[in-house]
DNA sequence: AACTTGCGTATTTTT
DNA sequence: TACGCAAGTT
């Protein structure tokens, strides 16, 4: 037996010895899932003497991805991973279908979409089809298009589906945004997983022969996993059936995002042969941490049952913060970061503070900034979303790939060349009467009666592209990339430009082109623009964690997965903030699992922090203490003073007894003016935070109500159509089950 | 093309 | 409140 399997407890030794047939390993926090991920690819490879090559796993993250890699490569010897197909969904769907997506009508060297690019292609297709933004918002019609592909339901069968108005808009934007994908020979980031499925479909000789090469396939975050995404490990694993997934299901946190939690809930019926294994035994945080955190999940009515053991003391209690606003609750945090940093021995870099939502994070900022406690917000604007990145980026994808209008009509005017919006819908004339694609239309621009001066400032832009399609022939990533700065000129304008902005974008694009040196140096591939372009457009974690660095991370819940700290700081715990406005009970777990996910997170201590009143959209509101305290077990719950909690006030009990709703008792919140206006309520039995349902808007919450009897109004946030407000005897409102 | 103004919107965001 | 985007202004 290899050695390194000592390291493994009895139940992680068994599911990585299992190697054949479907696995399921449900992993709680903590208790070592990657280890086992790669314990066993390291045995696939060094005791079964599988093939690098016959094995595929897959992750949703590049960091997880490469940490498995050079994980396997440490518990053999370096090098051994070489050959392994590991790697995102993502990245690995777009590996393959550089080889095979011709057999569906592709050109190998498709671009590859990102959410701004599809964003910027669908309100382009609204305004052809002249659909007004304002009517639609393109986010909405983004995430409904998103949804169906994510769901695999291609344009036909959405348009079949649709009934109501929207939805046939979005059936007709959907359609056409999909031939203009195939027009620009793009794909956007959920094609990447469901032009896969197409293939298949299209050529079974092809899915047939990919079986066959993968002999095992292993899923990290299996949890996560959209429809499209179960179909493709389904359709890949069919036929050796060596299909090993890990997830937890209590950290089902992606659901808003087309994860499905039911593929890991119902993962034996599609299996009934799998051997499942649950990893309970957490390394990570004390007794009572999971105490606290199996008490909360245990109320979720969805889930697979297992509560998580500690192999640690009981530790610290829990502190309960209260504070009146939001600014208190920085302060406070603050100040328990500066005195424990003192009195027991932690450092910056020991604590985290999570909150729900982005916004949060401002008041953290200014206080620790004022308090000079220094910190690091995670999440912020990625390296490859800033303006001068896409802009280089565009010129990248453009020279491999010239039907890609999205990037030619970035790149055509940048830097200035004198075609602006007038020459531009020439142009678009000229190609659609021409049959042609745009930058077909401007090589034959000569032939066509244009301004002389618009024709002179196209030839100047072709000049420009196809000398470094010349370059990219022959040259190396970086050759293209430093010839392109040379050429357009982009980087002495932004010198030029000295500003504090055009010089930081000015070290962007260095940073770009640094980046280019190193993958030239460590790719000699002939597909070296193709795959740095796949690298750019599917990568996200650019920022790394500085290892010596010393700071409090700051960050949303979401973020924090997959992290731990020693001391953990949950703010903003109120009702309406976390859990965030939910509709539905299905909504109200997700929001659990969330502060699941939040709570174990901590190795030694955790702080839950709320405040009586926040800002929300400059207007001071009152909170409410969300129901996540109070389903921590009371007798591990401290005051800051360092009593127990009498688990609530009676007073704040009575308050949060919610009349409408009849599955889960919801504690009503945020009361618009912070004033009582309890004797309007009565009435109807409405009242700010009641969940009702309209038959034209669909379900929404109460913000507030005004006025009594037949005057009464009620100001409701519907989940689709925003806020309204409505008169009560008019409204026909049903109480939402 | 660079400015201003006004409007709408404001959850989470592994790719 | 504040920010980003789109249209309007010079």
């Amino acid at each position: 037996m290899i050695d390194f399997l000592q390291q493994l407890n009895d139940v992680q030794r068994q599911a990585v010895q299992t190697t054949e047939g479907p696995v399921m390993v449900l992993a709680g926090a903590g208790s070592g899932k990657t280890r086992v991920i790669t314990y066993r690819i390291a045995y696939l490879i060094g005791e079964e003497n599988v093939a690098p090559h016959q094995i595929l796993a897959l992750t949703f993250t590049n960091k997880a991805a490469n940490e498995m890699r050079q994980r396997v490569d440490e518990l053999l010897h370096s090098g051994s991973s070489r050959g392994l197909w590991i790697g995102t969904f993502h990245s690995i769907f777009a590996r393959l279908l550089r080889n095979y997506i011709h057999l569906i009508g592709y050109d190998g060297n498709f671009s590859i979409y990102d959410s701004d690019d599809s964003k910027s292609l669908i309100r382009q297709v609204m305004k052809e089809l002249n659909i007004p933004v304002d009517a639609v918002p393109v986010n909405t019609v983004q995430g409904i298009i998103s949804k169906a592909k994510n769901s695999f339901i291609l344009p036909d069968q959405f348009h079949a589906q649709a009934s109501d108005y929207n939805g046939q808009k979005a059936a007709q934007i959907y359609e056409v945004y999909v031939r203009k994908l195939r027009e620009n020979n793009a794909l956007d980031f959920d094609d990447l997983l469901i032009k896969p499925l197409e293939l298949f479909q299209a050529q079974p000789a092809v899915l047939e022969q990919l079986q066959h090469y993968f002999r095992y396939i292993l899923i990290d975050e299996y949890q996560d996993t959209n429809k499209a995404q179960y179909l493709v490990a389904k359709s890949l694993a069919a036929k050796h059936r060596n299909i090993f997934v890990v997830g937890d299901d209590a950290q089902s946190i992606y659901s808003w995002r087309g994860a499905d939690i039911t593929n890991i809930l119902n993962f034996q019926d599609d299996y009934p042969e799998a051997s499942v294994f649950k990893l309970v035994e957490n390394y990570r945080s004390t007794q009572t941490i999971l105490q606290a955190a199996n008490g909360v999940i245990k109320r979720n009515r969805r889930q697979i049952e297992k509560e998580l053991v500690s192999r640690q003391s009981s530790g610290e209690p829990l502190t309960l913060l209260e504070s009146f606003n939001e600014k208190r609750e920085a302060e406070k945090v603050g100040e328990y970061i500066r005195t424990w940093k003192l009195t027991k021995g932690f450092d910056y870099k020991d604590f985290a503070v999570f909150y729900r939502t982005n916004a949060q994070s401002r008041v953290l900022e200014d206080i620790f900034r004022m308090d000079r406690i220094p910190y690091r917000i995670f999440g912020s604007v990625s390296f490859y979303k800033r303006k001068e990145i896409k802009d280089a980026v565009a010129y990248l994808r453009f020279i491999r790939n010239d039907q890609d209008t999205e990037s030619l009509l970035r790149i055509i005017n940048f830097p200035p060349r004198k075609i602006g919006e007038v020459s531009i819908g020439k142009l678009r004339d000229y190609a659609l009467t021409n049959n042609s694609s745009l930058y077909e239309a401007i090589l034959k621009a000569e032939e066509a009666d244009f301004p002389a001066r618009l024709r002179n400032a196209l030839q100047g832009f072709i000049a420009v592209i196809e000398q470094l399609k010349d370059i990219a022939k022959e040259g190396s990533v970086y050759d293209v990339l430093s010839a392109l700065y040379e050429s357009t000129g982009i980087t002495s304008l932004l010198q030029a430009e000295n500003t504090p902005e055009s010089m930081a974008r000015y070290e962007n694009l260095q940073e770009l082109l640094s980046m280019a040196r190193d993958f030239s140096d460590h790719n000699e591939g002939t597909n070296g623009l193709n795959d740095f372009l796949n690298g750019i457009s599917l990568a996200t974690d650019y920022e790394e964690v500085q290892e010596d660095d010393n700071y409090v991370s700051l960050m949303t819940v979401h973020a924090a997965k997959g992290l731990e700290f020693p001391v953990v700081f949950i703010t903003g715990l109120e009702e309406r903030l976390f859990p965030l406005n939910y509709y539905e009970s299905d909504e109200l777990e997700e929001e659990r699992r969330l502060f699941y996910v939040a709570v174990t997170r901590a190795q030694q201590k955790v702080f839950l922090s709320w405040a009586k009143s926040r800002y929300y959209y400059g207007q001071p509101q009152t909170c409410m203490k969300s129901m996540f305290i109070d389903e921590v077990d009371s007798s591990i719950l401290i005051t800051e003073s360092g009593k127990k909690q009498s688990n609530g006030s009676v007073s704040e009990k009575k308050q949060s007894i919610e009349r409408c709703n009849g599955r889960t008792p919801v504690p009503s919140s945020v009361s618009k003016s912070g004033g009582n206006s309890s004797s309007d309520e009565r009435s109807s039995g409405l009242k700010s935070g009641t969940r009702v349902h309209h038959a034209m808007f669909g379900p929404g919450i109460v913000l507030s109500v005004q006025g009594t009897g037949e005057r009464q109004k009620a100001k409701i946030k519907f989940r689709n159509v925003g806020e309204k407000t409505l008169m009560v005897q008019y409204a026909n409102l049903t109480f939402e089950q």
